[in-house]
DNA sequence: GTTTAATTTAAACAAATGTTTAAATTTGCA
DNA sequence: TGCAAATTTAAACATTTGTTTAAATTAAAC
């Protein structure tokens, strides 16, 4: 049954979230995805390989929509830009579980092989967004900037207010709530913000 | 002997940020820090309480330097949103271990306690460039902008930048090494490019 | 120097951890 | 139906976890 092997993977994408992949227990993804604790070395070999399996799941799919998006060669650098900002924006908010994982983790994370498949997952969009800033520098319509640094700014704004909820929650004054709904509202906010930080920063 | 507490608390800082506070076991902390696993307990009373005292102990030092800058009436909005943000990509890369707590373990974080207090220090941060902004706004040389989001781009992307230190490393081909060599640097690439952000985005 | 308090130690505690086992049950197919 | 493979289960495994204990050592005060 797959969709057994599928139920274990996003109740173990929650916690990880929540708690830290060491902070939450192959007890505890077992009794909250409603299994036997040994169905999750039966599906999936140990808890480093259930983790792995969830980094494979997620980031296969991110991309394939990003990869969709890079070979459209219709469209001008401006507008390929910010489509690639709202792509980010949507996954991050709307998947913003994985996203925590994905980046408050990557630091903790001990074994070296996940640590490596992570960092290749960000290296992608690196290179995407890079290759849309240089040829939008080719075609005269960007000015000289930090790339690197560039992408930083892009998502570390996104990050930072997906992972600092806490802090918006209060800045906001709105009581707390799930992460879905939050990211459902914030989601405007960021395309908006990006949109015309991106214009000042990138424009010549 | 009060060195003894702080070199604990020195320690602790270091493992929790490589390997968060769930991964950092108290036996680890006492055999780095090379003092008897009883020790903790007798200092600190357990290891939330531990974790408690290193947040307060680090966060103070930071608050009073912010305050500082905060009261100085001399400056021009630009020239003290450049000066506060020389000062948190200083704090951060020479600190970064401690900002990595911050920041990265804080939705893991299980304790209200702990992050109400977390949160407090970034709400201070938060309301220290609002006003910044809002006073740039008044005197005119700052256009209208959505402050949280740039709060969140400034941090963000001097937090991406070190917490994504894997991805940096392939990006520039440079080999690993301690955190603080790479914030050594990152931290004047850094500098300049938030400054050419926040010009492009802010200026009238 | 004696005594009182503060520090340090090794050992033990119960609870929680990841993983494995071997038996029981269900499923799919001949 | 019969049977072999896949799935599910409860129990047990050995470690590791945070914390406590009570004795030993050191430091400070009189």
């Amino acid at each position: 049954m797959v969709d057994k092997r599928l139920h274990i993977l996003e109740i173990a994408e929650q916690l990880f979230a929540e708690k830290g992949f060491e902070g939450t227990s192959v007890r505890d993804i077992a009794n909250t995805a409603n299994v036997n604790l040994a169905m999750i070395s039966y599906y999936f070999g140990s808890k480093e390989k259930l983790f792995n399996a969830l980094i494979e799941w997620r980031a296969s799919a991110t991309h394939d929509v990003l990869n969709e998006l890079m070979i459209d060669e219709t469209l001008e650098p401006f507008e390929k830009m910010e489509k690639l900002v709202n792509l980010y924006v949507d996954r991050i908010t709307t998947n913003s579980r994985f996203h925590c994982i994905m980046t408050t983790h990557l630091p903790t994370i001990q074994s070296e092989g996940i640590k490596n498949r992570m960092t290749d997952v960000k290296y992608h969009t690196m290179e995407s967004i890079r290759k849309i800033i240089t040829e939008g520098q080719k075609k005269g319509v960007f000015r000289k900037v930090d790339i690197e640094l560039t992408v930083a700014s892009i998502m570390g704004t996104i990050i930072h207010v997906t992972s600092s909820r806490p802090l918006y929650y209060r800045v906001y004054g709105i009581e707390q709530d799930n992460p879905e709904a939050y990211g459902k509202k914030m989601a405007p906010k960021l395309k908006a913000h990006l949109r015309q930080l991106l214009q000042a920063h990138l424009a010549v």
